[in-house]
RNA sequence: GUCCCAGUAGCUCAGCAGGAUAGAGCAACAGCCUUCUAAGCUGUGGGUCGCAGGUUCGAAUCCUGCCUGGGACGCCA
């Protein structure tokens, strides 16, 4: 807990204690004391609402009760200033704000680690996220998943939690026959043979590449073999090829994952059918037509789910229960899986299949990641998969760069569809915010480095009586805001309120950086105040910027 | 037909578990570089929060119905 953090509390604590003392209410009855920072600066630092809250309660007019509470605050305590009721019954505080100036050396003696919390308290949570089927490219749908989970990771273990990544190959079913079959065609023609694509071949550039090299490599020694073994061969050498470059373009997107799971493995280590077999003695299975089902309308679904076949073979969703379930007998508290939006049509059956299992419904969360759209010269982009003309991740990280990327994706809030403009996000220019935020990082850097070559050397330990101006304060609230914006971003796995933040962050820099000028040999002292007010902002802009994977420039 | 997401300024979006006069960025307009990077700053204009009801001291926010856009509804994965 900061400095900030610490204040809120005291305040909240007196606030509770009046409408104590003044009888407005018991310790029962007592609502949690809210506590807001008001849009416009005439309205205090801090309000509360309480005198609305117990206008019920202690059966009086609010304002009457706001008056009640201000007589019995004790203001010595809390920090605080003045006292105003306003409004309908508002009171706002208005505080001393000279304590912020105590964040500075928090900040540079925590470095990297300013921002972290502890709220998660150590639950282990596992988050799997991409989980693209290796038969393509990935695209832009991923690389915003791809970007969300990964930077929701990171709130996450910032704020506490005990952070698993994971990523889900999907190396067992139909398509990855597909996939053997696609690679087939793609060597024989490459060999120069007639060979047709399959049904529902990947047609896919990567495909085809495949079917270059191994024509190089191996020649026409498979074109002849039988069927089965050419099967074999092209699948094993398909899926190995597909998870490399998956795992490369991932890594070079700076995701990577701390374990990739092979649903192939529940077949080989046989935990299907121990699944199926628990939820047949819960109850929740029936034969009926030939096929077996789980009866998952007992637990909100629509309907219910066939786990096996008529002709025997399981449908995904029986890998996907014994998968989860095993997710759960590893120990995690909760499960986080991010799904792209046409998935959402799942997520009852899943849950149905975690309560059948004896888990709170809660213990999964599915965060759905909307669709993107491709803008490029103000035209939408269209995009299609069968014909494999989709845009990958690889080409817009080469087209647009990764920073840019990255940013963008979680901009937005993963809920709402997402318009990814291309011109703005290669533009280097400050209507890219991705350059704004990154330029205010550099900013501070320059003005560092050039300190350092005048000989000014800025330290914790500075008069703090020296950063009075509003910029200055302004910049400090907004640092002292960090730790908790995180706390936020991780309870609601809202990853988008990390731009926000730096963004806001950058402008109030900027802002300063523009009204004040920081290295003036004349007023030493003062200086070395702001430069170290700039290194915390440094600090900050620069873990923001991490937890999002946007590299933090020196320079621009 | 059923379900999910969205509908807020000309455009793209915020609005944190109802709170004060609804906020940013872009675009428009007017200013600021002999001074630490103008990839920046300052200011102005711009809104029936899709529509209609309801809940209450108070609703963009919660509930119901409707309209519009997108997506999902397989013994596919």
């Amino acid at each position: 807990m900061n400095v900030m953090q610490q204040m809120q509390e005291n305040l909240k604590e007196e606030i509770k204690n009046a409408v104590l003392t003044a009888g407005l209410a018991t310790e029962e009855e007592l609502p949690e004391v809210i506590l807001e920072q008001p849009k416009d600066k005439a309205h205090g630092d801090y309000a509360t609402n309480m005198a609305m809250q117990l206008a019920r309660i202690a059966k009086k007019a609010p304002r009457q009760i706001a008056e009640d509470m201000v007589d019995h605050l004790d203001q010595s305590k809390g920090s605080i200033e003045k006292v105003e009721i306003a409004g309908p019954g508002f009171i706002n505080f208005f505080i001393d704000n000279q304590y912020l100036t105590k964040l500075i050396p928090t900040i540079m003696e925590q470095g990297k680690e300013y921002g972290a919390s502890n709220i998660g308290k150590g639950e282990k949570i596992q988050v799997e996220f991409v989980s693209a089927n290796p038969t393509g490219d990935l695209h832009l749908g991923h690389a915003r998943g791809a970007s969300v989970g990964d930077a929701l990771c990171h709130i996450l273990d910032k704020a506490g939690y005990n952070v698993s990544r994971e990523y889900y190959i999907n190396d067992a079913g139909n398509q990855i026959h597909n996939l053997a079959l696609s690679v087939q065609a793609r060597y024989m023609q490459a060999l120069g043979k007639e060979f047709p694509m399959p049904e529902d071949g990947y047609h896919g550039a990567d495909i085809i590449e495949i079917g270059k090299v191994l024509a190089e490599e191996h020649g026409d020694k498979w074109a002849d073999k039988p069927e089965a073994e050419q099967h074999a061969f092209f699948r094993e050498y398909g899926l190995k090829y597909e998870l490399d470059k998956l795992a490369k373009d991932l890594e070079s997107f700076r995701v990577t994952f701390d374990h990739w799971f092979s649903e192939t493995s529940l077949y080989e280590e046989d935990k299907i059918v121990p699944a199926i077999e628990l939820l047949k003695e819960k109850g929740y299975i029936y034969e009926e037509e030939g096929a077996t089902w789980f009866r998952s309308t007992e637990f909100d679904d629509d309907k219910d789910r066939v786990l096996v076949k008529q002709d025997g073979s399981y449908t995904y969703l029986s890998p996907d229960i014994a998968y989860h379930k095993n997710k759960l007998d590893r120990g995690f508290d909760t499960l986080i899986n991010i799904w792209g939006a046409d998935h959402h049509g799942y997520i009852p059956r899943m849950r149905a299949a975690i309560q059948a299992l004896g888990y709170d419904a809660e213990t999964l969360e599915v965060e759905i990641i909307q669709m993107v759209n491709l803008f490029e010269n103000g035209e939408k982009v269209k995009m299609s998969k069968r014909t494999g003309k989709a845009v990958t991740l690889r080409e817009l990280m080469e087209e647009v760069g990764i920073d840019a990327m990255r940013y963008f994706f979680v901009m937005r809030s993963a809920d709402s569809h997402l318009d990814f403009d291309m011109d703005l996000a290669k533009s280097e220019s400050s209507d890219n915010p991705v350059y704004y935020v990154q330029y205010a990082h550099a900013r501070i850097c320059t003005m560092l480095k050039q300190a350092q070559e005048k000989g000014i050397n800025y330290s914790a330990d500075y008069d703090a009586s020296l950063l009075q101006s509003d910029k200055a304060e302004d910049l400090l609230k907004k640092l002292g805001e960090f730790t908790q914006m995180i706390a936020d971003a991780a309870e609601n796995r809202t990853p988008h309120r990390v731009t926000q933040y730096i963004f806001d962050l950058a402008a109030s820099l900027h802002s300063f950086y523009n009204a004040e000028k920081v290295i003036n040999p004349d007023q030493l002292e003062e200086t070395k105040a702001k430069l170290a007010l700039m290194e915390a902002v440094r600090i900050t802009l620069a873990n923001g910027m991490d937890l999002i994977g946007v590299r933090a420039p020196e320079s621009m």
